[in-house]
DNA sequence: ATGATGCTGACGAAAATTGGCAGCAGCGTC
DNA sequence: GACGCTGCTGCCAATTTTCGTCAGCATCAT
């Protein structure tokens, strides 16, 4: 037995006890040496599982690794295939590839009739003007904001002069036809936007600054409270 | 990236597609060789995965493999936090609604660190210029597309000219700013959009239209498909 | 017919896996 | 505190697997 078969057992075999097993058992159970077994439990914890192993106790997989069985109306299932498909057309591809994953993912534990509800929906996005395309990779703009990580940017104004600048991004906000990268500035020493397409370079910092986004994005909007919002301003 | 995660990896591509993917296709995806792409997909079959394989085709995945899908990532919860906002943005009330529902559902099957990626999402669609208020309720348009029902409209086209009409609806189309029906007219004895912010009345009829909803969406298309995609033609 | 695609075999280099050992640390019980 | 059970990690050499390439054949759509 292949390594990956063994990994997909002994995933069931976790999910079978409920009860905390211990390592011994577990090896015995798949016939494999003690040392292999906490290999694989390395692994299918580095995979997302979340088996909690407790010295003198054993190993429990805590729920939420798999996706349970869900159910929703007929109208919630339009509301995510439509805001799926906004999301496959109008963001960065990497972004549209999740929407499409997230999707087939609720897909697959949907009842059947609920299934062809989903494939067979009849609300659609209108292919809008074209979107400028991003010379970056978005991903990186929101990785950097999941863990707070300072971005060096080399970015272009509306001018078209360059800047190089260390910013601390904390946000990224959809517009029909831009989206803004919205973040502290270092070098101007404020709240600062960003247009993604303007955007030239990118480079993920190691340091993480030293502010809570939440924290960041709730002085924004009280900031920009007395300004029209569905405007764009950029950073100059 | 080991073996193993790959073939988990791979059950996803595989459920995200639903048409046919060639195997070239699907080993450049993953970043693998083609003949490697054949050993995984034979290891995914010896472990019980219906993926069936044509020659001139591709592959597809049948549903009912016994794997339940593994969690979300955090850029799959990104996405659909961001499609939900648009909807709730930007459809009308019920739908909104559904979809606030939905992604409640959601979060309620996530594990904490999902859960507070979800409620602490940095993506936000920006509220754009003020979409024209519909004078009905749209809910009523999604239902008789669901269930295949005409419709009774009284619309006024671009000029004001008022018209009463019964149509076959069998898809909503989300614009920017307007959304329109799309179905077959029976006055016009052909297809014809209506922006839905322009119909004055709607009333659902009893009687079902003899037409399958999918198969007018497709001959629609290919009437459609000499003329300009992103150009918003209405009903006159 | 032709091209696209699925599928299999062989082979050598590269990489991963495996088990054994040794040691450290946390937990519960005595 | 002592002890046993257990989780967990590092190391290493032998073994196994994996991988890409090449080559060839079969099947399907056009």
């Amino acid at each position: 037995m292949s390594r990956s078969e063994r990994l997909f057992d002994l995933l069931q075999v976790l999910r079978r006890h409920r009860r905390p097993v211990s390592g011994r058992a577990l090896a015995e159970e798949i016939g494999v040496s003690l040392r292999t077994l906490y290999r694989d439990i390395a692994s299918l914890q580095a995979q997302g599982a979340t088996i909690e192993g407790e010295a003198g106790v054993g190993y429990v997989l805590r729920p939420g690794f798999l996706l349970p069985p869900l159910m929703f109306t007929p109208e919630e299932i339009e509301a995510l295939v439509l805001g799926s498909r906004w999301v496959a057309g109008r963001a960065d591809g990497r972004l549209a590839e999740a929407a499409r994953s997230a999707l087939a993912r609720i897909g697959a534990v949907l009842p059947p009739d609920l299934r062809e509800e989903m494939e067979g929906s009849a609300l659609f996005i209108a292919p809008g003007a074209p979107i400028p395309a991003d010379a970056i990779d978005a991903a990186i703009l929101r990785k950097a904001i999941r863990t707070e990580n300072k971005l060096l940017l080399g970015y272009s104004d509306a001018n078209g002069a360059p800047s190089e600048r260390v910013v601390w991004p904390f946000a990224l906000a959809f517009f029909d036809q831009v989206r803004l990268l919205i973040s502290w500035c270092e070098l101007r020493d404020d709240f600062r936007s960003f247009r993604t397409d303007r955007i030239a370079t990118v480079e993920m910092m190691e340091t993480r600054y030293p502010t809570r986004r939440a924290d960041l994005l709730k002085q924004w909007k009280q900031v920009k409270h007395a300004q029209p919002a569905h405007e764009v301003h950029t950073a100059e």
